[in-house]
RNA sequence: GCAGGAAUGGCGGAACUGGUAUACGCGUCAGAUUUAGAAUCUGAAUUUUGAGAGUUCGAAUCUCUCUUCCUGUACCA
């Protein structure tokens, strides 16, 4: 009987499907198991052979576990949300939900051929009203929290209004806007509701600011930092320029210290955990106050209604307290609100040109050029704090808006740009370090600083010289110390159509929140997909989209008279809303009354192990952390880290294949016979993949056929053939080099494919896809469908299995299990061949080894195992037969073939007893004739005896 | 610039806490079977672990220097 994968494969789908084989039980009595994939975005492309990777690894671990045991939750779903089915909609007016719809169905046929072990009755899309629903509700939990310093968590606002109407808010330490009056019990309880509700909003989780934004015309939206890559939009590579707009943001910044302090706690791979590090950018220093030498603004008291005067003052951070006596200028970003208020008339002209010219600048522009040097002198002077000096004040573009306060106490002996400044404008460098030249470049080694020329700081080291003055700066009040950080909070509006909607409506210009009970809040029609002509976001052309209080439903825009009905919000919500609490959402997916049970996420309670890519770094890693920590604080999850393990896996890359035009004909010249021309002679064009043999050998007439411009093509051949260059890249459409697993999994089947992608390497490399070696994989699992069967009947042996047999299965069994706790799926793979090779010439057929060593493989290949099970006669799934239990008694040895080494090097083998003593060994190995034969009359300086390992002759 | 990672046959890759270097597979070559193709079976070859030094009885593995490549990130004050 003959291995066929396509008859075995579906039959054993169905049978998992029908059986709901794979559906996980929130009640168990073993213990828990959540293995979690990132899910997919549902592209119109359908999956390559690259996608499926990180799935097949966590299918394998899901698979063990449960044979371990374990009572395993291994969900999927979809990141339905995103542009391109928007895009698609712009172009040709289709939903995007039809789209989306589409396309999941693609996948989940793509997916199902492959024999995942998935619990689709849990599956989740988060374009779905029934989860989004609860995206917008953990919204509206973010709005109605702030984030308390002292509890050193989020807590409900109410918590927050309660001591501004008991003390105002002097004694309030929380993680709030910046620009926030004080006021006391008695002012907060004689403010309107709108002003009460304007200052709640500047303590808000999530709330409405002016931001600059990354606005990018082309896609008509607002992009999150790590959506753009070297200035340009990560998708389509449009040009990004700042522009301010209302958006709602995430106080993520709120958790910087805690998502710092919650990597040491989870073990990730120490790469992200770098990268998630540097982008929250934790850095030490000071707050420091420089006052403006003569100028005077009047500020309006919101208390006393009475005018003060006050002087204006430059605030900046910097990591070098300690040198601040060798400040010689400042400089502000050429946006610092300052900038116009303290240029002196006799600079505003020549401050006004460099100002407009930088805005024109594009943030890319002034990356690429990072070597000129440009400023402007303002005229104004600030006051050095302690020395009391003048110290004049510069613009310049080396200072960015968006990193500290945007402006920089200079100290150009100590930082190389403050010197290359100084150098370029001619500004005074004083030295303040003992014992260093300064006259080249700057000097920043501060562990080797010893400060001096600083009256109170001489002769300090750093560390002592940063203590001293920070308590020196806050005693005299114009400084303190301060911990900075590069994270930013995060802009969560989108100018999007296909979006969550936010449960939002605007009262008097202040957002409302829509009551739990009414949500969700679901997405509106819209006749067009594009921004409407008057810049607002799509869902400004819905006609039904406004909030009726007394019915609580959506309405339409007419009905709109800002007493019962309102508009509602017009932005919608980024991709990684939904993304960020997904997987708690799997463990009570149906769930209509909660986001998820407290008994189900006290059961399951976080990921144990968690596959993707590492692309998702800084986005979706970082929010989902963020989101999670918000939860955990509000006592809606029991842990504040949601995934324990994360694995990366790496990429497969598409090999393309390359033919060579000669320039101005229809002529293609073989690889080999390329270098017969100039490089300039030949074009290089990528042809389609499947056009090409294992040997690299193009399909002429195929070729021919693939693409009208190829129809007359003529070839100079090499020993008749065409042979076509390759290269490894990603895997795109455009370059012709994608596979489809599904041609795969029909050609060699899906478990095939499974192994075959595991056996490709580790499973964190990335690594090119080549198709010609499955075919080792396949003619493995029709060799090990050969073990079953003689000739054409199935056959197996009852009896007991032989000393070799059972040395082979245990060996087996060994490495197996040790190799995929380490996720080391690659070497597994080759085990299992050997042993496979190994029975096969011990032509074993023995029941009890063979079931074995099925269960051994069925997290790799399950269809085949699953068929030889129920033909070894059992009636349940194999999925959760008891993992083989190793037992070292039959690897037992008691001889060893000893390699004899000299001075290092292996010369020939010795088999020994491995209870022989060391003084045996040595004689024995010594009185052999090859010993003497390599020593050649020597003798030895000393002989190492490793027992059970190797023997070293050295002299 | 900074941070992290990698380099082993023609190719993908093995090699546990230093102890027989290239397991396993692809490809190649030879042979067997076959009308042909395909499939199957048997056998063979390649290298000295990016370069150089050090530690060691012994280094792919540890240390240092250098080279190349990949990833992330950056006028971050």
């Amino acid at each position: 009987m003959q291995y066929n994968h396509q008859e075995i494969e579906k039959k054993w789908q169905e049978y998992w499907a029908k059986n709901q084989t794979f559906k996980a039980s929130n009640t168990s009595d073993k213990p828990k198991y959540y293995v979690l994939d990132m899910f997919p975005y549902p592209s119109g492309a359908g999956l390559h052979v690259g996608h499926p990777l990180g799935y097949i690894a966590s299918d394998i671990y899901a698979r063990y576990k449960r044979h371990k045991g374990f009572n395993v939750l291994h969900p999927q779903g979809y990141d339905s949300f995103g542009l391109p089915a928007e895009q698609y909609a712009i172009q040709t007016g289709q939903h995007p939900a039809i789209t989306t719809e589409t396309n999941i169905k693609t996948y989940r046929g793509q997916l199902d051929k492959i024999g995942f072990s998935f619990d689709w009755s849990r599956e989740v899309r988060t374009s779905n009203p029934e989860y989004y629903k609860w995206t917008q509700w953990i919204f509206i939990q973010l709005f109605n929290s702030w984030y308390n310093k002292d509890s050193d968590k989020a807590e409900d606002v109410s918590t927050l209004v309660a001591k501004f109407e008991a003390e105002g808010n002097a004694t309030v330490n929380a993680v709030c806007d910046e620009d926030i009056i004080t006021f006391t019990a008695d002012e907060w309880n004689g403010f309107s509701s709108t002003k009460q509700q304007e200052i709640l909003l500047q303590y808000r989780l999530t709330f409405l600011s002016d931001t600059e934004v990354n606005w990018c015309p082309a896609l008509g939206t607002v992009l999150a930092n790590d959506e753009i890559v070297n200035g340009v939009s990560e998708r389509g590579s449009h040009p990004v320029i700042r522009k301010k707009m209302t958006q709602w943001s995430m106080r993520i910044s709120a958790y910087a210290q805690r998502l710092l302090d919650g990597l040491n706690g989870i073990d990730w791979p120490q790469p992200l955990k770098d990268i998630q590090t540097n982008w929250i950018g934790r850095s030490q220093g000071a707050m420091v106050s420089f006052e403006v030498q003569s100028t005077k603004y009047k500020v309006e008291s919101d208390v006393t209604s009475s005018a003060v005067e006050k002087p204006y003052k430059i605030d900046v951070f910097t990591t070098r307290p300690d040198t601040i006596y060798g400040v010689s200028f400042m400089t502000l970003a050429p946006e610092h609100e300052l900038v116009a208020k303290i240029t002196t008339d006799a600079q505003r002209e020549a401050v006004e040109t460099y100002v407009e010219a930088t805005a024109k600048r594009s943030e890319r522009d002034r990356m690429a050029d990072v070597k000129t040097i440009s400023g402007v002198f303002t005229g104004a002077y600030a006051i050095h704090p302690f020395s009391g000096k003048q110290v004049p004040i510069w613009i310049g573009d080396y200072v960015l808006a968006s990193y500290g306060t945007g402006a920089v106490m200079a100290v150009p002996c100590g930082d190389q740009r403050d010197y290359d400044f100084a150098k370029h404008f001619d500004l005074e460098i004083p030295n303040i370090f003992e014992g260093v030249d300064i006259s080249e470049e700057a000097f920043a080694d501060k562990e080797k600083s010893v400060i001096a020329n600083s009256d109170f700081l001489n002769g300090l080291p750093y560390k002592k010289a940063m203590k001293t003055v920070i308590y020196e700066m806050e005693q005299r009040g114009f400084g303190y110390g301060k911990i900075n950080y590069r994270l930013r909070d995060a802009v969560f509006s989108r100018q999007r159509y296909w979006g969550e909607p936010f449960p939002v409506y605007y009262k008097d210009g202040m957002p409302q929140m829509i009551e739990k009970q009414h949500l969700p809040v679901v997405l509106p029609e819209v006749e067009k997909y594009l921004p409407t002509e008057d810049g607002k976001p799509p869902l400004g052309n819905a006609e039904v989209w406004a909030w009726d209080t007394t019915t609580n439903t959506v309405v339409s825009n007419d009905k709109v008279d800002n007493e019962t009905v309102f508009p509602l919000e017009l932005n919608t919500m980024p991709g990684w809303a939904g993304s960020s609490w997904y997987f708690n959402r799997y463990m009570d997916a149906t769930n209509d009354g909660d986001f998820v049970s407290a008994a189900a996420v006290e059961y399951w309670k976080e990921v144990d192990l968690y596959i993707g890519g590492s692309e998702h770094a800084t986005g979706h890693l970082l929010y989902a952390r963020f989101w999670q920590k918000f939860l955990f604080d509000l006592g809606l999850v029991p842990v504040d880290e949601f995934a324990k393990k994360l694995i990366n896996q790496g990429m497969i890359l598409g090999t393309s294949a390359i033919v060579y035009r000669i320039a101005g004909t229809n002529k293609y010249v073989s690889l080999g016979l390329k270098d017969n021309y100039k490089a300039d002679e030949l074009q290089e064009l990528r042809v389609d993949v499947k056009l090409i043999n294992s040997s690299d050998e193009l399909d002429l007439e195929g070729l021919k056929n693939w693409q009208p411009q190829y129809a007359d093509a003529e070839f100079e051949l090499e020993d008749g053939k065409y042979i076509v260059g390759r290269e490894v890249e990603k895997m795109s459409k455009r370059w012709f080099n994608v596979v489809n697993p599904d041609d795969i999994c029909e050609e060699y089947g899906a478990d095939s494919l499974r192994l075959f992608e595991m056996f490709l390497g580790p499973l964190e490399q990335f690594k090119p896809w080549k198709t010609s070696g499955i075919s080792g994989v396949y003619s493995f699992l029709k060799k090990l469908w050969k073990l079953f069967h003689n000739g054409e009947n199935f056959e197996v042996s009852e009896g007991e299995p032989t000393k070799d047999n059972l040395k082979t299965l245990h060996k087996t069994i060994k490495k197996v299990e040790e190799d995929i706790e380490n996720f080391s799926f690659n070497t597994s793979v080759s085990t299992f061949m050997i042993a496979v090779n190994e029975l096969t010439a011990q032509k074993c057929n023995n029941k009890a080894i063979l079931e074995e060593l099925l269960i051994l493989i069925s997290p790799y290949a399950p269809h085949i195992a699953e068929e030889l099970w129920s033909k070894l006669g059992h009636e349940n799934s194999i999925a959760f037969a008891a993992f083989p239990q190793f037992d070292g008694k039959h690897l037992v040895e008691s001889e060893k073939e000893y390699p004899i080494s000299f001075n290092g090097k292996m010369r020939f083998k010795l088999k020994l007893p491995l209870d022989m003593s060391k003084e045996d060994i040595e004689k024995t190995v010594m009185a052999h004739e090859k010993t003497q034969e390599q020593l050649q009359g020597r003798t030895p300086k000393k002989v190492i005896i490793v027992p059970g390992k190797i023997i070293n002759i050295v002299g």
